[in-house]
DNA sequence: GTGAAAGCGCTAACAC
DNA sequence: GTGTTAGCGCTTTCAC
């Protein structure tokens, strides 16, 4: 490997000097500096990182952990991380958690030891605790809060976005509306379940807990917690399902008792997606701006980082703990009114 | 940072016998042993990977380099490459080439700089060129081939696959069928054309070059693409096509020319996925295992880091340089017979 | 079986 | 402006 020093030697110069010609110009000659960046050139340098890292305690790396890089929401949170981290020379680190807290923990643990100057999670049920792990990293919670007081956010604004959709289907007329929602112990879960109860009451509908089922964010919860609300006696008319997966699971149990959407019930999901889009009738979603969430969340960690060092301009002293990006309501062609259903 | 002087300080050892405590405890007294690995928990130790791979010119870490995480084959990749790698101990550093060569090459130059173990790459067209970066590195090619020669491969039978679906078409009474194909600059892309080329000859039909369009792997070729086949005077009544977002972009045109799947247009695509399923007519696919492709190819590049450092046992020692996973055809609602049609 | 010492490639502190 | 020196945390000779 081409090494610094092999760059000072035919630079004719010391490695220090070498050094600080292709990293702090100004304190070099513009003569030497030219030497030292031609020899570098020609002999094809590239600084090793990790023994920069080492002297500097300054990886150039940060650490991303999603819970399910296969959800094209996270993939895209998580492409929107590194292209912001690329732009500006970071190295990303990514790891899945699977949503498991215990691969958290060993994603955490495994990215310490590689000592990363930021880390961006998308905190899983037990973050809160696991964080511990690399206390004093500066930190960016991502499209979920795991409850860290203090703790830096970014994320959508699941409120109003799951009471704009749900206000939508009360509009049409609809009353019974059946809710499949995430785990509790996930923020936006708690959040998109309030929304829903506003969205409610609002409308002078009272809460029926019977038609709230919990899932766990997969598919196949949401196709059996679709199942149980629709062989009801008496059963919704509208769904609004919480994420992703879950929506997949609750069109696919519409399918199988042959109900057809929107005539026989009308749906909305939470978060858009390619096959929302193309599977017929298209799919009325809550859309997140995924990209622009990842992006966000890499420019308040740099930030953070930057702060840190003192790097930073006064703009920035002051940063906001939490950011809410807004979301929209999307309207296709999977909810129908009530009246026209009965006419 | 708790550091392994800290540790050796609390065993009463000197650093030295706590660095072999803990990666060669062979060598060290069963109770020494002992003490240190209490001393390490006790204080939360993590190894300092950056000093560690400085030292032993081996960071744990590889390289993966895909053209599009946001393409949920390549995100499927990507998940059976880390699955992998964190099973072993190793970290994954993750880029994004975006199909751009000049893309690819900065991830080689970043990646270099962190002194990775091996590398595993979807190549660009450039690929072949760039791997000079980095060259001497352990590498795997992953779903395609760059053309170098003595490269170690793991992609899927592209041919085959491709011949089957075409045959499928013939064998459907198919005589006019139309390609939508990745550019030949790409592996994938020419073993498909040639399977598709195959399976008319089979079935006694002449290449048609005016059948066959090409474009650059993205939803909007596949919609240009296909709206040009689909408005010719004679129009194919069946279309294969290359790769999965372009296929998306087929549907589309179809749809925007009124024409119903599979009533006045059969359709089969190349790599399944989400959307496929939940689209309605069900899209048939040749479906590719993406997961196991991300799984063989970092087990072989561990055997290939093995192999170099010789903690190999014999059974590797003379690992194959391609490794060809089979496609399987599945049949849904997007083809039928031209005869029905017709009748 | 264990400790002392050197050094991986780089940069920060201090001289000059 | 530039060179000399030291040391980041770790592993690995080489002694004992």
């Amino acid at each position: 490997m081409i090494g610094l020093n092999e760059v000072a030697r035919a630079a004719g110069v010391s490695p220090a000097t070498a050094s600080r010609a292709l990293h702090r110009p100004e304190l070099v000659a513009l003569q030497t500096r030219e030497r030292v960046e031609q020899a570098a050139q020609r002999l094809g340098y590239r600084p090793n990182v990790l023994a920069r890292g080492l002297r500097t305690r300054g990886s150039r790396t940060i650490g991303l952990i999603v819970t399910d890089i296969l959800n094209p929401f996270h993939a895209t949170l998580a492409k929107g991380v590194q292209d912001v981290a690329e732009a500006h020379g970071y190295t990303v680190l990514m790891f899945n958690s699977d949503e498991q807290p215990s691969k958290e923990r060993r994603a955490l643990e495994t990215l310490h030891g590689h000592m990363p100057q930021g880390l961006i999670v998308v905190p899983t049920a037990e973050t809160r605790e696991s964080l511990e792990i690399v206390a004093g990293l500066p930190t960016v919670e991502l499209d979920r809060a795991s409850g860290l007081k203090g703790a830096h956010t970014v994320m959508v604004d699941n409120l109003s976005g799951a009471r704009e959709a749900v206000t939508h289907l009360t509009g049409l007329g609809h009353r019974r509306i059946g809710m499949i929602v995430g785990q509790q112990d996930i923020s936006t879960a708690r959040e998109r379940l309030q929304g829903y109860c506003e969205a409610l009451e609002l409308a002078g509908i009272v809460y029926q807990d019977s038609l709230v089922l919990p899932g766990n964010h997969r598919e196949a919860d949401g196709r059996l917690a679709a199942l149980r609300l629709l062989s009801r006696r008496e059963p919704p008319t509208a769904l609004f399902v919480g994420n992703n997966e879950m929506t997949v699971g609750a069109v696919l149990a519409a399918r199988e008792l042959s109900l057809e959407i929107p005539r026989d019930l009308s749906l909305v999901g939470f978060d858009d997606s390619r096959w929302a889009q193309t599977m017929s009738p298209a799919l009325s979603v809550v859309a997140q701006p995924a990209y622009e969430l990842g992006q966000v969340a890499c420019q308040h960690l740099l930030h953070l980082i930057g702060a840190q060092t003192g790097t930073q301009t006064g703009a920035y002293q002051h940063l906001l703990e939490s950011v809410r990006l807004p979301t929209r309501l999307i309207y296709r062609q999977s909810t129908a009114s009530v009246l026209a259903v009965r006419a």
